[in-house]
DNA sequence: TAGGTTAGGGAAACCGGTTTCACAACAAAA
DNA sequence: TTTTGTTGTGAAACCGGTTTCCCTAACCTA
């Protein structure tokens, strides 16, 4: 049924070894036997399996990207598939294959690893960090297996691309000061989440450098979604002298300070300013528009592709890692609170 | 160095045709030399190769989920990963995996069947409607390889997975009519796309089940984006009598509709209401709060992918096709005109 | 013209599994 | 006791490619 190197061969009047050799262009074959088997192939409409390719070459030609989907579709919802299109965008003309696996919570790791890695099912793997525990990187490791970390890793040194977070929250907080506030609290993140701890670095770093003391209590911990983003406003516009402006670790959390401020008749951005990390392409389109740090996450993508690349290419390079330059984004909700005060 | 199953069976004193039998838990082997050749693999930490195991079963236990990413990345960004979520809840437990792949606009449609079907590198293909073109579904066929697409098909018998534009049509625009709303525009969508032409005819049947005329120049075709919302309304809004209330083709347009009302200093919902197809995850947080059509795109995933999975089983199924419903979120953007009008 | 290169292609082993079939050993039936 | 059946295992072919090594013919060089 399905036609095969055999096939070919045998229709060419070769060796199949020959037809192989065709197939990888190799110099020890004469133009004309090629442009013959080449011709055969076409009328019999050959394309060589590439599972037995594979088998053959002992390499898979495959990347894997490994989420854990219930936990992050929340999170990476918006930007999941430009990151995945900058992935594909360098991988893609080097002919990998893109596959996506997903990682529930309470799979033990090994597991993965074993269905993923040590099968042979991928070449190379690129994983939020937030999912790659030191147990998973340490077995990569012991297994040369090249890997990439999309979100830095502090724990140890491993391959890794991302945006510079503490940059990101200097370049909020810092905006907010240039714009006239003092008082500006932070919301969301968990204290022991990566991404939060440079986010909130950079955060205390502008504070610092504009001379303004950091306040324990400005900052309201939580899981970054709507609900808390409400919550947290709530908390801080109980007190006698709130904020006068927030630092949201997301557009989630945006959200619901958004809400919980307009449901207490305070006006944005007259009485208090928002911006916020991770510009979705909604945040133009709230009210009022959402002042926002962009991430090129294509660019992320493709970024974390290249160097997972080079590391599959080089594997006893030092580790590579990669901090990419966000973008803010002013908008309506940190529009100069100065005015008000003069 | 990698441990296979010559290594096993050396290991266990067995042939190796016995302890691929212990891998595929064959009835034919005893109890005692399965916990036996068990124990040695545990030990050597052996993980069979699913490339070898793949080609000796003549069978790659790979979906493949083709889209078109830079152009889809507008429109499925914020549904993409639940989509794949979806897929995945359902293939992964039967141990398949994921494959996405990109088709180019430019991709001849040979190359991608060769590089993916052909190749053997996937079992069973889901792919959004947009991009199956007759021909390519023509050459599946005839190569009887399995898909699903997302998105209903109507110029062929395939099977497909899909929300009910239709009744999402009827379902808005009924919606706005409840509200007393009586001249409704609809705004967004090539007159050839498939998915728009499903959506107006549920806009047009709700128009005529309620004995409201329909009025050609009430439809703006145009891709459905921000900037084609924007010009549409402005469009509108210079005729003598504009309408007073809006279907759009997706948030985006809704978006840009929003953004030129309320530039024009129209009230909304008093003047003008607008509801919209695709309840992306923002759309509670504009200002107004859009009254949209939600779609569970985790369960379109899900269902594409039993589907597949049922194809896959019993080819000569006649072809499956399921309509899921959607939801009306009824938010602020489409509250009562009534009250207005008396 | 002998000896040494080089170019082109074939045979066979191999990648790491699966599957078919033969067969030995033992049990049950006649 | 012979026949028939059953159970458990192994040998070898196979999946569809790649790679190594060898061979032959033609071409060079002295």
């Amino acid at each position: 049924m399905k036609v095969t190197i055999q096939d070919i061969a045998k229709a060419a009047n070769v060796a199949k070894s020959t037809v192989s050799k065709v197939l990888n262009d190799s110099p020890k074959i004469s133009k004309e036997t090629k442009t013959r088997v080449r011709e055969i192939m076409e009328q019999m409409n050959y394309t060589p399996s590439s599972i037995a390719t594979r088998l053959a070459k002992r390499s898979s030609h495959n990347i894997g990207m490994l989420i854990d989907m219930a936990r992050e579709s929340e999170y990476m919802n918006p930007f999941f598939l430009n990151i995945i299109s900058g992935i594909e965008s360098v991988i893609g003309p080097m002919k990998y294959e893109l596959t996506i696996a997903n990682m529930q919570q309470d799979d033990p790791e090994r597991n993965v690893i074993n269905r993923l890695v040590r099968s042979g099912r991928i070449d190379g793997l690129i994983a939020n960090n937030a999912i790659m525990s030191e147990d998973m990187v340490k077995t990569l490791n012991s297994l040369d297996f090249p890997f990439v970390t999309i979100g830095e890793f502090h724990s140890f040194p491993v391959p890794w691309a991302d945006y510079d977070n503490a940059e990101g929250g200097r370049m909020l907080t810092g905006h907010l000061l240039d714009e006239g506030y003092r008082d500006i609290a932070f919301i969301g993140g968990e204290p022991l989440e990566r991404i939060f701890t440079k986010r909130h670095q950079g955060y205390r770093q502008a504070l610092l450098e504009a001379g303004i003391p950091y306040r324990e209590d400005r900052t309201i911990h939580g899981v970054a979604d709507e609900n808390h983003g409400y919550q947290a406003v709530l908390e801080l516009l109980r007190s006698d002298h709130p904020p006068d402006s927030l630092v949201c670790m997301n557009n989630y959390s945006a959200f619901g300070a958004l809400k919980a401020i307009q449901q207490a008749g305070i006006a944005i951005p007259g009485e208090i300013g928002i911006a916020t990390f991770d510009d979705y392409p909604f945040s133009p389109h709230t009210n009022p528009p959402l002042t926002s740090l962009f991430i090129d996450t294509f660019q992320l993508g493709a970024t974390a592709g290249r160097m997972l690349i080079e590391v599959m290419n080089q594997p006893d390079l030092p580790y590579p890692s990669l901090l990419l330059q966000p973008k803010l984004n002013i908008r309506e909700s940190t529009l100069k609170r100065k005015a008000g005060l003069e």
